[in-house]
RNA sequence: GAGGUUGUAGCUCAGUUGGUUAGAGCGUCGGAUUGUGGUUCCGAAGGUCGCGGGUUCGAGACCCGUCUUCCUCCCCA
């Protein structure tokens, strides 16, 4: 091999072990939305550049891929943008099509442009892949699947407690032991800000305070005296620092901390109801956690935020999403509140390897594989594998006569539960026999009726 | 986008202050064993030392660039 091989950066080859974990995933996450309704949709890969760029915010637009114009097109590109240094209109003039970086603004998109053969709310879930130029790390890629569910057309916050009784079904049905399902409100994040008298540096604050648990106390002070925060500020969101115990708990101190402030009050009275609602499922106080340090990057959010964090793994969040009240607004369509979450698929991937919690099963070869041993003994093997496979068995006839030792080994390198000798030998004999892998042990039947008389 | 780190056989990795023909284990293939796997023994194939340039009599090793890996920051699933 002279080139050395490897897929692009931040992406990666999925071998078949991988696959069937994936689908694992995917079918949890799937199965679940279903059971509450929601629908199927898929969106085109790509979009229109004018569809997503300035949908993110300025760290987003530099990490969505663009797309090359091809053909004639090339002709448009703007070469004195490119020699005044404007490379963001260069870009745009040699690319009019982007990859997407989410599926939330897609979707946006999507209900916009077919409002009218949708019948609302509606419901979808989506599970496809998604697209970032970021550096690639820890749990990072540029190419990983989104599984998103959003409701569109109702304000209702009990959207937020079914997304989150989902989130809950899903990764209890995937078996994961330990998860915080975190949750806060840009509406209390408006409040602490309008309290502090800092409305015009909610993104700032709100940005440091999201790295509390990263960087801890003195690291987001440090953060907010350098982005010229005052110490009157600094120190009337002090108590947010020591917030502890239970969700009602945090509650009642936040409604003192937030008295002055009404949409902070009517974000803590979101938060409640939706606890309220949560009280059979969360009867321990484990998996729901109000976090006001809880931001999110993306600023279309405009209620509740939601973000889970699985246990005892080295992790970013797991799923995320939130309340966005005007996301349609952006392509014309006004007054259409929604909320939605995404799980990420390849998160929970790693998270599940690494705490060894996919099933066995998943990993199981053929049940059957009659070996070769000539081209007359294959033809009749051939019938016999139909036969098993209409009766729903997984089953392997092997390609070529080769010799039977090599057979054997892919017999085992496959893990076949079972092998089929039906060779001359047995041809002459009219029997046919069958050898437990797992055992070595070896069963002669009769050749006309041994799949009733094996299967029973 | 900023900083650091990594790259030698299909895989995991050795390779001395720069010095003849670059090694091992695993895997693969062949044989011991022409109808019986997971164990054993023997043998073989497989390398432009990531790529490009430079320094040097001489570079896998040193320098520069580039790509890739992993990590921190930014941001995020």
């Amino acid at each position: 091999m002279s080139n050395k091989l490897n897929t692009p950066k931040g992406t990666r080859d999925h071998l078949p072990v991988d696959v069937r974990k994936r689908e694992y995933i995917f079918k949890a996450i799937a199965k679940a939305f279903q059971s509450y309704g929601y629908q199927p949709i898929e969106t085109p890969s790509f979009e229109l550049s004018s569809t997503l760029m300035g949908k993110y915010g300025d760290e987003g637009d530099r990490l969505i891929f663009r797309i090359l114009n091809s053909g004639e097109k090339v002709k448009k590109a703007d070469v004195q943008a490119l020699q005044n240094d404007e490379l963001a209109k260069f870009a745009n003039s040699i690319s009019e099509k982007a990859l997407r970086y989410d599926l939330t603004v897609p979707f946006a998109r999507f209900v916009v442009q077919h409002q009218n053969d949708l019948c609302f709310p509606f419901k979808r879930y989506q599970i496809q892949p998604v697209w970032r130029a970021d550096r690639p790390q820890h749990g990072r890629y540029q190419e990983f699947y989104q599984c998103d569910g959003d409701v569109v057309g109702s304000d209702s916050l009990r959207n937020e407690v079914e997304l989150i009784r989902i989130i809950k079904q899903v990764l209890s049905g995937l078996n994961l032991p330990g998860f915080t399902i975190k949750l806060n409100n840009r509406k209390v994040l408006s409040g602490i800000a309008e309290v502090c008298g800092v409305e015009q540096e909610l993104i700032a604050l709100t940005v440091a305070l999201d790295k509390l648990d990263k960087i801890g106390k003195e690291g987001v002070v440090d953060e907010l005296v350098s982005k010229g925060f005052s110490q009157e500020v600094l120190d009337k969101i002090d108590p947010l620092f020591g917030l502890e115990g239970s969700f009602e708990t945090r509650l009642e101190k936040l409604k003192v901390f937030l008295r002055g402030s009404e949409i902070g009050l009517k974000g803590l009275e979101e938060l409640s109801f939706v606890h309220s609602k949560l009280q059979d499922f969360d009867a321990n106080h484990e998996l729901l956690e109000l976090d006001v340090t809880l931001a999110r990057g993306l600023n279309y959010y405009t209620g509740i935020i939601i973000e889970v964090k699985a246990h005892e793994v080295e992790m970013g969040s797991i799923c995320g999403g939130g309340r966005y009240d005007d996301l349609t607004g952006l392509f014309g369509l006004k007054g259409l509140s929604g909320v939605g979450i995404s799980f990420g698929a390849d998160r929970i991937y790693d998270v599940l390897n690494s705490l060894n919690l996919f099933p066995a099963s998943l990993s199981e070869g053929p049940e059957v594989l009659f070996l070769n041993f000539s081209e007359s003994t294959a033809d009749q093997c051939d019938v016999w594998a139909n036969v098993l496979r209409s009766r729903d068995h997984i089953v392997e006839v092997y390609p070529s006569a080769s010799k039977l030792q090599k057979q054997m080994k892919y017999a085992n390198d496959r893990g076949a539960k079972w092998v089929v000798f039906y060779g001359d030998e047995e041809a002459a004999k009219q029997q046919v026999v069958l050898k437990n892998m797992s055992d070595g042990t070896q069963t002669s039947y009769s050749a006309g009726s041994w799949i009733n008389e094996w299967l029973g």
